[in-house]
DNA sequence: AGGCCCATGTAATCTGTTACATGATTCC
DNA sequence: GGAATCATGTAACAGATTACATGGGCCT
């Protein structure tokens, strides 16, 4: 139960579609939770049928129509109790620490690809996180706005996001680097 | 299908039990995949019916007796697959991260404690992980173990494991300073 | 003309979690 | 005497992934 709750925090800021939450969630971006589309699109129509969330039609003329969502009272009730529960310890899901474990007994070629790929990926991560963190403080500077500035929840998820793919892309990188080397002289 | 491969790589190395398999992925340890226990028999059980794995019956008079586990040709060949494999993204997941992303809509104060908390557990993780890498590498530093070392896959996820905890640890700390700072004058 | 983005879902399957079950030994 | 550790599982349920389904507009 835990999905419900991130989508609800997603739209304490502003109002959401399915498919803008979908993106959110999905996509490279994912900063403070990961889900599929059909999963979002579930989980809302859950929400709405319980009264968590309230959405309401948007008719556009070129592009196809959409339901924008918003927390409802009862919505931020169930968060606010859903924060005041005890939590679970956090953890990393990341198949190639499961390949890079068994480094030394398999191919390490196909391990050196990957893991140059997965790098650049990480970094186009971490310059989307600085494009946002940049969006959301203006012209302000980040102690001043982790200071004043409203969403700040946004602000620091993304944060932790944007240092974890640095984290990433440093240990990707490394991994490489450690690899290459162990291969010439075995 | 990630969970089969995390315990053939774990058993690459040294022969486990279910048990010693179980602390390793569900306790506070887990530096490369997590599971709870009873995943982690099922999975065994499967394993080593389709032939990936060999349970060898170890008796104990003083405990209770266990099987160890190895893995076969075919389970290495089917980790050889997977590793050539194309990967999916990795993702944190952590209840937190969905707390604070709802910071300023919701009680403070607990969001603070639970930070509190999980960076006295962070800090825990962080000395385990130092434990665990400094048992690995023994006399040797670290540059010479890792051009050198066997052992190298464990190593190196241990490395990733000790720099995500050392950087949660940072994070819980800097947002506990944050909120407090921001609940005094808002 | 083909591919991508917008926009929303259903159904089947697989994975992971919670609850239940048992029983001996060692440490405080 | 009670709690923690060793040791192994089964069953029910919740959560996540994969496959399937539809359809218009925009860009090259």
């Amino acid at each position: 139960m835990a999905l419900r709750h991130a989508v609800l925090a997603a739209l304490l800021d502003e109002e959401l579609s399915g498919y803008q939450l979908a993106k959110a969630f999905g996509m490279g971006v994912a900063n403070f939770w990961h889900a599929l589309p059909q999963q979002v699109y579930v989980e809302l129509a859950k929400l709405e049928q319980e009264g968590l969330i309230a959405g309401r039609e948007v008719v556009q003329d070129t592009r196809p129509n959409k339901r924008l969502f918003q927390v409802t009272a009862t919505g931020l009730a169930e968060l606010e109790r859903f924060t005041a529960a005890a939590t679970k310890p956090s953890s990393i899901r990341d198949d190639l620490l499961v390949k890079v474990q068994a480094a030394g007994h398999v191919d390490s070629d196909a391990l050196i690809a990957q893991l140059t790929e997965r790098a650049a990926f990480a970094t186009g991560k971490v310059e989307l996180f600085e494009a946002m963190l940049h969006k959301m403080r203006g012209e302000r500077t980040e102690e001043e706005y982790l200071r004043h500035g409203d969403r700040i929840g946004p602000y620091l998820t993304c944060l932790r996001g944007l240092d974890f793919e640095r984290a990433n892309r440093d240990w990707y990188e490394r991994t490489v680097t450690i690899l290459h080397e162990r291969r010439r002289r075995p």
